[in-house]
DNA sequence: CACTTGCAAGTAAATGCTCACATACCGCCA
DNA sequence: TGGCGGTATGTGAGCATTTACTTGCAAGTG
């Protein structure tokens, strides 16, 4: 079997555990049953291992948003196309999801906004209601934090194991609820 | 003047920008105008100085919530007493606040869970709250998780700097209006 | 053969931390 | 007051270890 994907696999779990720069090369490679070197053949750098990694999650996060509330209209419906997404990206791929959730942060210099990341995404469809007279009026950046944060911190809570080990979509009624309702607070 | 004061400073602007694995000893010294070993001085390693102001910051949060929250009755007025402490922390040492929210999953592994935390804290008010028919049943985990989402995730935008130069506090009554929605959502 | 993939041993640089030494501070008693 | 000793604080060169990464070689593949 090729060492390449166990390698991502392993680097995945890794960074996830212990943050890019807590992870080695060592470890990643103990891990995927491979030589350290394996790993250089296959990427320059540990750095750029992180972020092929990362980028891959977010673009599929991204991805999945963009598909999902672009399929549907009303303010209720966006809602729930946008905890579905983040249910399906974190269901399909659960050690992924995470990485990306937890290291969000270290990668910010990294990603030009084209504004494809989910937070412009959420701003976007957000600004467009409002206009639409479907939600009150509000400062669209806050509002899109406070609805993507009933999600995330979820999320957080459930890498911090607080929720036991249902799959995140276990939980997707009452996100969805819960977004709806930050939506239309005042 | 002392060195203490300038290191704690120091190392908390360096752990924030660069997380407690990418700071190093080095950057913290010469960030506060003193020789390495002066760090030592103080410390017994650079685990401990971080471990040090990520518990003041947590046992500062904790503190607030707990006095906020004890000091006032209903659901409605505990939604806008957490949003109040988060606002305290936040406005009263933002360098501080926003170390604790970005590097929290680092220090998982250390605080000992006497439900002192931020999360258990809000946990026990919810469940309370059902218990006397104040709010509607669900999980309180995850209501919990979702409420100070809505906060957190605010305060992390505005910690990548998508938010402006406000104080967190600016966005209060919107974050309350929004924490009581969620917490009556269903 | 050409090319890719993997290994084991190694390298230079960096990191956290120490230690011998210097200086500032502070109570104490003549 | 002023000199004295002990302690707390700060220095910076240097140490052992770890780190990301390289290289020469071998085996598999088509």
């Amino acid at each position: 079997m090729s060492a390449k994907p166990r390698i991502e696999r392993a680097a995945l779990e890794v960074f996830a555990a212990h943050g890019v720069d807590g992870a080695t090369t060592k470890l990643i490679a103990a891990r995927a049953e491979v030589s350290e070197g394996a790993i250089y053949r296959h990427w320059k750098s540990k750095d750029e291992l992180a972020i092929g990694l990362f980028m891959a999650a977010h673009k599929r996060l991204s991805d999945l948003i963009e598909a999902e509330a672009g399929a549907v209209h009303g303010v209720a419906a966006k809602a729930a196309a946008l905890v579905k997404a983040y249910c399906t990206a974190a269901d399909e791929d659960w050690t992924l999801f995470s990485f990306h959730l937890l290291q969000l942060h270290h990668f910010l210099p990294y990603y030009q906004d084209d504004g494809r990341d989910p937070v412009t995404l959420v701003e976007m469809i957000i600004k467009y209601a409002m206009m639409k007279m479907e939600l009150p009026p509000g400062d669209p950046r806050v509002v899109a934090a406070m609805a993507i944060g009933v999600i995330t911190q979820t999320a957080q809570n459930k890498a911090y194991g607080r929720l036991g080990d249902d799959a995140l979509s276990a939980h997707a009624p009452l996100m969805t609820a819960a977004v709806l309702a930050v939506l239309k607070a005042r």
